[in-house]
DNA sequence: CGTGGGCTTGATAGTCCTCAAGTCGGGTGG
DNA sequence: CCACCCGACTTGAGGACTATCAAGCCCACG
């Protein structure tokens, strides 16, 4: 998933311009948007990580999907005119937030921009489904393994980043939340996977020591390459 | 969901016209579209079910979502160019074939149809969403409950159904794969609700004999009405 | 130096899976 | 019309995986 905004034309840069309102900075784990919000906003994160989820009630709350530099927030609650999720920064973050009329002009008046955000939407549509075929079938091993691979490629594609080590700034808790099991599981699974020389998790940084084992076990499962399909605009 | 063509003004309905390939009749359970699949076609679901679905390898499968008469498949197939999922029918279907070019005709000449076509994804994903989270938070009755409420609201939001009773093709394998759960485990469950009053199934058809009993269970794990939001066309 | 949050680890229990056998009903061929 | 057959469903016993609960550790922070 790259930088939905960019390359753009002339009309729509004025658009966006124009659209852009304000910018937000935020400190980790703090709320950008909540689930049944009415005054919908849209953001563009600029830096930092975030996460969606649901609350489901009992102290229990179900993440959906991580968003990184250079993705877009809330596009779908302009689209359906409520927002269906929250949203969180999961590290300290600053978002430009954008006029939620824009996509309904992009729509209009400039019909590519129009098509990337769909593109965008069927994106993320996409790397839900994939999650959920990871939770319906996979193991602890399998869908940590996946998410790790996911959130790689998906940092690969954008950034320059060392091989085989990225940031990883999700605490036991969020795997937990992420994947249908709790920290302390997860934390034993993540001991197995360090002692099998698979990957480790090191000051926040993810080592991983054999990709392709590791690759294998996440893309087993998910039935095609973890990550994929990304957007390229 | 509502079915996304009704109501559309004269450049739509023309292009819709255009589009309109060839019509398909398939027998229970047989493809209507393939992972990886290049040739993308759009079909409009005239009457029957279908399904999503994800392989993981194994013997194994994810359904990702259900697909009812007056829906769209393969859409995001079309803005993403390639399939990321598999669709068979569920039960004897009938489904009108479209040109995936009008997609993108969609988005350049008619603005309001790209915005329906964007609003049925996004509240595609919205439900997906929804999955996620109960499968990720919910126990084998909960999964049950909020499948069963899900499909019930999303029929009787279309159809003319009686009260506390809708068809209901599904077997017990397809909720196994659905709700990632064993065919044998989903009898017990099932065995369950109806000695507890709740529901039963009979005759490939839904019964429900104590609605907000449901319901509760349904709603309390997925954070919200299942099965909304639908696409008011 | 005290405090708190996140991390780690152990023991126990529950949910759900696996495997296997048996039942039922509808369709087919004799 | 009946016997057969196959797939879907049902049920049971044992085992695997993961949750729950609780305690101790470690480090960053005030």
């Amino acid at each position: 998933m790259q930088d939905i905004l960019r390359s753009l034309d002339e009309t729509e840069r004025a658009l966006l311009e124009a659209a852009s309102i304000r910018t937000v900075t935020l400190a980790p784990n703090r709320p950008l948007a909540t689930e049944d919000e009415v005054g919908i906003e849209l953001f563009r994160i600029e830096y930092g990580w975030a996460y969606r989820f649901r609350d489901c009630g009992k102290g229990c709350r179900q993440i959906l999907d991580f968003i990184l530099p250079g993705e877009i927030v809330g596009l779908e609650a302009t689209l359906l005119g409520r927002m269906e999720h929250s949203v969180r920064s999961l590290t300290q973050l600053q978002a430009t937030a954008l006029d939620p009329r824009l996509t309904g002009q992009a729509f209009s008046n400039a019909p590519q921009l129009g098509l990337r955000f769909a593109r965008y939407i069927a994106a993320e549509k996409s790397r839900v489904d994939q999650f959920l075929t990871v939770l319906g079938c996979g193991d602890a091993i399998e869908r940590i393994a996946f998410l790790m691979v996911s959130l790689y490629r998906r940092q690969a594609q954008r950034d320059k980043i060392g091989p085989l080590n990225c940031p990883f700034p999700l605490r036991r808790q969020h795997l937990a939340d992420a994947l249908g099991l709790t920290g302390a599981h997860i934390n034993r699974t993540l001991n197995r996977l360090r002692e099998d020389g698979l990957v480790m998790i090191e000051d926040h940084r993810l080592v991983i020591r054999d990709l392709p084992r590791l690759a294998a076990i996440a893309d087993s499962i998910s039935g095609g390459p973890a990550g994929s399909p990304h957007v390229d605009c």
